[in-house]
RNA sequence: GGCCCCAUCGUCUAACGGCUAGGACGCCGCCCUUUCACGGCGGAAAUAGGGGUUCAAUUCCCCUUGGGGUCACCA
């Protein structure tokens, strides 16, 4: 305990594409581990591929970790570690692991080139995972392998011994796509003289459509989960429990939490189904939990859009709107869409509507009518502002709305003062709205229905 | 196909060889409720199949079946 050294994990992700559900989980893994034992959390690019490699995936990445609040220590890039490389790959061509090979192009069969290959004597290579236990791999058929294109263009294998070995990553922790590049790797870190990180593979998410999730399959990019109005905390808890499960039945984690309570022999074997109902009551969850300041941000942008006269947004209205996105833990995206399709329209405007809205099943016109008006005579009881809020409100129509059916009374009012078929209650509506605004609807349903 | 690996409700999963196989999402029902939701309560739902080992298998071993990963001068 006392001598072992620090733990140093990384995430080595190539920028060739958007970040996915898959590297996240597995770059929360790393950050879990590492926090938890005091260590540090890398990030390396891997982007010895200088054709596929785009720096504007590295940024994807970047704010794609920022965003989950999964911070890395420290963030470098294999493109600027050629010199490394390169004393690795002379020392490896010295002592005789490894040969240049002059062959033809494998991309344009007429050119020949000169390759630098691996001196593979092994037949078999074999190491402890944590997950799987001893895998044992026959490599002789895999030949004398490339290792770099030339002396200043190294290979993926050989560039992640070298730094894995070089940068005293601890443990390594990826998915286990890479489990039959373990074997070459582990093989270039004996042949240098290093001794190889402690290993953990860990399995797959599969996408709802089967197989592994990839680049090309589609909509499983982080930050398109921002964009669609999940909360990062959710989206990470999410990840948290696909393949990892606590000791007792916690299902909520915030980030604290998790590292406390991470560990890598709870990782499970199979891969894991990716579902986003789970993830949206997750998301339920933790919107319920958010102050409303933070709704009130994500809020808003949309409710500007459509209603650009900024002083038209009391708040007394935001308060209200955003209370109701908490109490329900609406997806920041489908109140987007409502504000956006005017569902919201009637606390600034009075709603347009038929008036057959107005009128419940099973009622008919007159009893509509009927109601309303007592409706009306009893809130004109009311003076001034006392007594106008929701609660007050309420108490007032009760006695009457249990007399003659909560539905008789209460849809009629609802919807007078909405226009819509859905909304918040009549109460909170008024209290919002007050009381000349809510007179003025009321006789409008009123004239409406006297036709 | 070769090699490696995996197998509990539809899904995510729990269960040092010994329980009515537990929880969560989803689904269904009931309750709450003027509406839509939120919420509360309850229900259906699983050890892939076949052999062993054992007093006892979800758990250990073998086979079958099914699934996944990987086989680059990509990462």
């Amino acid at each position: 305990m006392k001598n072992t050294p620090p733990v140093i994990t990384r995430i080595a992700p190539s920028p060739t594409g958007a970040f996915h559900f898959g590297t996240a989980r597995t770059a929360l893994y790393n950050y879990l581990f590492a926090k938890k034992h005091g260590g540090t959390f890398m990030v390396r690019f891997e982007d010895t591929d200088s054709e596929r490699s785009d720096r504007s995936y590295e940024s994807d990445i970047l704010q794609s970790l920022s965003w989950l609040n999964i911070s890395p220590d420290v963030i470098t890039r294999q493109s600027e570690r050629r010199s490394v490389y390169r004393g690795h790959i002379n020392r490896l061509l010295a002592s005789g692991h490894a040969y240049e090979s002059r062959e033809p192009s494998k991309k344009d069969p007429s050119q020949e080139v000169v390759v630098i290959r691996y001196k593979n004597t092994e037949r078999n290579v074999s190491f402890k995972d944590t997950v799987r236990g001893t895998i044992t791999i026959d490599v002789s058929d895999l030949g004398d392998f490339v290792i770099a294109r030339s002396i200043d263009d190294p290979l993926y294998n050989l560039a992640v011994a070298v730094d894995d070995c070089v940068m005293g990553i601890t443990h390594v922790l990826r998915g286990d796509d890479h489990i039959t590049n373990t074997p070459r790797q582990i093989l270039l870190m004996q042949a240098l003289g290093y001794q190889p990180p402690s290993y953990t593979h860990i399995p797959l998410i599969h996408g709802e459509g089967g197989g592994k999730l990839s680049k090309r399959k589609g909509a499983l990019s982080v930050l398109d989960f921002k964009r669609r109005g999940y909360v990062s905390g959710a989206v990470c808890n999410a990840l948290f429990l696909l393949g990892w499960s606590p000791v007792d039945e916690q299902e909520v984690f915030p980030l604290e939490d998790m590292v406390q309570a991470f560990s890598l022999d709870r990782i499970q074997k199979k891969e894991a189904l990716f579902r986003e109902k789970k993830l949206a009551w997750f998301n339920r969850q933790y919107v319920q939990a958010l102050p409303e300041a933070a709704i009130r941000r994500e809020v808003m942008p949309a409710l500007l859009r459509r209603f650009p006269f900024r002083s038209l947004l009391n708040p007394r209205v935001l308060s209200s709107i955003v209370q109701g996105v908490r109490e329900q833990g609406t997806l920041f995206a489908d109140v987007r869409d409502r504000i956006q399709s005017g569902d919201y329209d009637f606390f600034f405007i009075p709603p347009v509507y038929e008036p057959p809205l107005l009128i419940p099943d099973g009622e008919d016109q007159k009893q509509v009518r009927q109601s309303l008006t007592r409706v009306q005579e009893l809130l004109a009881t009311r003076s001034g502002y006392r007594g106008w809020d929701a609660v007050s409100t309420h108490e007032l129509l009760l006695p009457y709305a249990e007399k003659e059916g909560k539905s008789l009374v209460f849809w009629p009012l609802r919807t007078a003062l909405s226009g819509r078929e859905k909304s918040p209650s009549p109460f909170d509506i008024m209290e919002v709205i007050g009381k000349k605004q809510t007179m003025a609807r009321i006789q409008t349903a009123l004239n409406l229905l006297r036709e």
